[in-house]
DNA sequence: GATGAATGAGTATTCATTCAT
DNA sequence: CATGAATGAATACTCATTCAT
């Protein structure tokens, strides 16, 4: 019955924000953004629209904190020692980590690629666009702009690199560029594919590092 | 003076769709579907709002229309001898098809994705759902189930038939599986990446063809 | 092949005008006036929608000639020697008359009450009230004043004689709106009652005699 | 400062839905039902047309409120011992009821005559069709089917008991669609004709118990 | 903090009517 | 005479956002 010091009433605040934002994201990504109404989360959250508006400056924003949320965590994720150097297992682990972390969060890519897809929704992320890397890259630029950067440029000199084991036709550009289309390909796929049939993707797996690693 | 002949009627007809679907098609992969306003499209088509309607009894049909027109266009273009058996040089020869198409629709392509990504749009074309054939794929079997069928059992023939040339381990479903994930993730990025540099692209079609002829 | 007399052209246009009324009556009184579209009507008259305004000015122009038209039909039928005076068997006949009018033209009387009961559509025909006589009558006046006047007086005439056959504590007034209410609950139940059961409606209409003539 | 109560926010709900109601009731009586537009109602209901959605769900729901509203009051204001036996002297009572009832809701009448004779807004309410009993009850049925079949065997049952009292060729079927027609009929004038006068409607009501008592 | 009543700009759709041919 | 393409004003309904309590 004693009052509530500022940190409890600091926690009880930060609990409501992650309620209120797995909630919109379960159901952005269900029927998607310009589909799910205020009210909607509000009444899912166990809240009142107005409580919302305390929560979130506005549904813009709600969205915004869900994508930031979720890709720092990815970014955090992928948290190297931050040498640059990727080394041929560096690699292998990167992409079972990258096809782990695709799987687990299947309800956020859903709604990452949905947003992807539209532009008014993609500008509010999207500020500057970068060369090599791609797309579904790029939208982090407007958030980690480092991270890309140093995700463009470590990717880039792996491909590279491997030339020395390949053979003298071997371009690396293609190469990367191949293995990034794949990646994003199974993305879609498996956010998508409702009931994907993900039992021989370990199998794709290996696969995949075998062909690019 | 006279007054029109019901060719001429249907002339005017036949160009005035075609005109607002173009029209529709434009900015509904630009802006999405539901941030689409009739009245938009009708003012860009140089029309008034009640016209539209005289031609298309919602919205939902003026998109049906489009989507259904690019994809039996799409259906068209690769409608073999339907021997049902593809040759290798045949596989490239679709492969190299279906990059042209994929780069030469980029605006369908554009609007495709997107309704793919939404829930709402995607239950008006989805009905039924296929085994192997993933989910770009899946869509079509709403429109064209025959066409499908069809894809789904060459494509899964051609694979094992390959296994004759190949290592014993391998395993051809999986190959499938890359190749449509990687010709997938190029049609998104294609679709999506507004200046997507496709200065390498021939190469990078070269590589495919080598990969999974 | 001759080219047609003035004559055959005003025939052929009166038939028009009829064909166009009578469709047009037939789905305003199933459909509701307001729930019935030019277009329709234009469709099931087998005509174009322009031509429909080259013989009506306007959709309410429309309407007012089917009311009138089948008004005047029903004032002539009740056109008597116009002596003014009814005898008891006159009285008879009279009600009779208007209970087979109006089991034969419910399709109209349908339209005609559902008319009545909407005030913008009321205001069309009702310009003058009349005192004695109701609401279903005094839409006439609006179109047939002098049958109106003429009705009124004999119907009232008529009641006031019956005084002296009948008991002294009897009151015309009172029988005169009685009669009036019984003739326009029936005709209203008769024009809406979708399968009306008139099996002994014969003996409803003696009764009817019985009391009031 | 402190926020409102449940109670509080029950109270305003309840006010305004009665507010809404008897606007709209108002002005669907006086200018029709398709005639009035939401944005009317809310205007002369000193709200905005947003909040209306608040209460109602839709035009056609605000419609079904009222009648329901009324048609229960009515069904209360007739609920009598339910024994199922009309002694003369309550169906005297009975039928001033009616009349009174009648005069003192005008208004509602005048919506309800209008609703009957719409066959799109009828089928909203009517579901059900009943034998004896007419239109005007009829439309009770697909709110309050008990009331009615009561109804309807109580009224047939005391016609019938009334033959003792009648002179051998009388019919209890034929009196009572006079009956109702009679009610009918005054129902619809009364409701109708704007400056109806009812000075001598004592009388008149005097003469339906005389004849039907 | 918390509520939900209230707002109003926006959206798809309808339909009587006009008019070039 | 005849057609139906074209118009535009009107209409029901939605939803993010505000605000008094």
């Amino acid at each position: 019955m004693s009052p509530r010091t500022p940190e409890q009433f600091e926690g009880i605040r930060e609990e409501k924000r992650k309620l209120i934002m797995n909630v919109a994201l379960e159901h952005f990504a269900a029927e998607g953004y310009h589909n799910t109404t205020i009210n909607h989360i509000a009444k899912h959250a166990g809240i009142s629209k107005g409580l919302m508006y305390n929560y979130f400056e506005s549904k813009e924003e709600l969205l915004a904190a869900i994508v930031n949320r979720s890709l720092s965590e990815i970014v955090r994720y992928f948290d190297p020692d931050r040498d640059g150097y990727l080394t041929e297992d560096e690699f292998e682990l990167f992409v079972r980590k990258l096809f782990k972390i695709i799987l687990e969060k299947r309800t956020f890519w859903r709604l990452f690629y949905q947003l992807l897809m539209q532009k008014d929704v993609r500008d509010m992320f999207l500020k500057s666009s970068v060369g090599q890397v791609d797309s579904v890259m790029a939208i982090y630029s407007g958030i980690n702009e480092p991270f890309l950067t140093f995700f463009n440029k470590v990717m880039t000199d792996y491909f590279n690199r491997k030339k020395e084991r390949k053979p003298p036709d071997y371009d690396p550009v293609v190469d990367l560029n191949l293995f990034l289309y794949t990646m994003e390909g199974f993305g879609m796929v498996a956010a998508y594919l409702e009931g994907v049939d993900m039992t021989n993707h370990d199998k794709v797996i290996d696969r995949i590092v075998e062909l690019y690693k």
